[in-house]
DNA sequence: AATAATTACGATGCACGTAAGAATG
DNA sequence: CATTCTTACGTGCATCGTAATTATT
């Protein structure tokens, strides 16, 4: 009982004869006979009435072939499910981020994505803030992470952290309850770590954007762990990305901050063109995640 | 690509794993692995990612699997469908009526009948309307045409035609316009020809029915045929069903009556059993026509 | 080592086509 | 006599199973 025979039991249907059915489908009148015979055999009834001039369904035919073509529908469903899906079938893309994000944010997201799109190719490169958006612009990307995307920029929500202060354990503002914050103001009011993480977005731009400025900058580092080991030292207070935090905390008070900043992780694709049928799959998932 | 390999497709799609799949189908794992990547070769696509340890669906295969199970749903259907058919599938219905209703109404339906349900065998009786009576009350047959049935007998009805006064064109009653009607008060003063065609519905028991009796019984005859012979000569008017007339009317006039009266056929079942499925798709098939 | 999938290969069987036969109008 | 379905028979492809291979944990 082959798929082709329910093809054909419609078409006898369709046709009221076995032999203009076999020609439609492209059978033989013998094959095709021979294969009515076998359906009704196997189902153990009789699904046609043989006139000489018209094979008409009988009652039980007619159900049978209502169902029959509902099983047909289902499997042109699939044939052109598969056949739209073609363009996302393979493809390469190329995603740039930097640092954190890459572990934290993308590598699981991406793994599940490789797992339902085996044939697209997706390479990711580790790069700072401010590359993203040159090799954006220049197109050698099709992909790129993004921190705070402005609004009119069509971009897909990654993942966020939230900024918190990292103070000594004896600092005078560390000395406050468990459940306590601190404000911007405060905090830019003290000795000062800064660190960057290698991201134009850092302590000093986000007080920049409420008119804030640092008073008393000692160090300011790359890497935010090496700030970690400054504030242990008591060299000043610094404000990291809670993502940024280290496991081990020991001599530090980690704080959140009174009014709460964030900085959101999005992907967008090239401004200049739209995005390839693989990096549209990949920005539709994400945004059903 | 078997019917077999859509239940596995779905199978491994549940199981997370082909080898425990084609257990489930009753497939040995080379067959199984095989199949899988027959499918995915004919449909030109990957539909699982094979991963050390489990076999998970791609995008796609989501896809895919989703409408397989629609497949697969339609084609239990059609196996619930046909074995819930199986009584209806083979067996024996005999139905007794009366003459005309036999050739008029039933013939064609049991035609069609005997096209929908080839495996049940009709058998037909040719009685007079009492003796069908008779055969259904000692269950000699599964179904009977009785005449106006009554209304706490579950019958479905098969037809109906109208009585038709028949009268001589030089009558003094047949020379009234082409639309005229004749109340059945005016025809039972005449001299009368009463027709039985063997049924005990007749004139008479027709008239009867409103408090009415023949005046001026000329002849009594069984065969419709043989009252026409006699209005033409002039014996009298009569009164038949509309189905009993003859295509030759020559030297007749056939008249409606004024207020319409009505015989209703009807198939019933037995009084003492209820009908067998063979019997019961037949009323059914009757009722939804 | 254990589990799972793929590959190789031989065998079975099913479905097809050619061709002849039967039935019906 | 033409049309349609069925039967007979031989062939070929598809699919299956056994068993060996690969790969991963």
């Amino acid at each position: 009982m082959n798929l082709m025979h329910w093809r054909l039991l419609v078409a006898v249907a369709d046709h009221g004869s076995i032999t203009a059915a076999a020609g439609h489908v492209g059978m033989t009148q013998s094959a095709a006979s021979q294969a009515m015979a076998g359906m009704e055999a196997t189902l153990g009834a009789q699904l046609f009435t043989r006139e000489p001039r018209k094979t008409l369904p009988t009652a039980l035919g007619l159900s049978v072939i209502e169902q029959a073509r509902v099983m047909l529908g289902a499997l042109q469903a699939i044939r052109s499910t598969v056949d739209e899906a073609r363009p996302m079938l393979r493809g390469t893309i190329r995603i740039a981020s930097f640092p954190m994000v890459l572990a934290t944010f993308l590598t699981p997201f991406l793994q599940r994505f490789r797992q339902l799109y085996p044939g697209i190719d997706v390479t990711t490169l580790d790069v700072t803030d401010n590359e993203v958006l040159t090799l954006l612009e220049a197109d050698l990307i099709d992909l790129g992470v993004v921190l705070n995307p402005k609004p009119e920029r069509q971009a897909t929500i990654l993942g966020r952290d939230c900024w918190m202060a990292v103070l000594p354990t004896n600092h005078p503002l560390a000395q406050r309850p468990a459940d306590a914050s601190v404000s911007l103001e405060e905090l830019f009011e003290q000795a000062f770590v800064l660190a960057t993480g290698g991201c134009s977005a850092n302590a000093r731009s986000l007080g920049a954007a409420v008119g804030l400025t640092l008073r008393d900058i000692r160090v300011e580092v790359r890497e935010w762990s090496s700030a970690f080991s400054l504030v242990r030292e008591g060299v000043g207070v610094t404000l990291v990305p809670e993502m940024a935090l280290p496991v081990e905390r020991q001599g530090l008070r980690v704080m959140p901050l009174t009014a709460p900043r964030y900085r959101e992780f999005a992907l967008v694709g090239s401004p200049n063109r739209p995005p390839s049928a693989a990096a549209a799959a990949l920005l539709k998932m994400l945004a059903e995640r």
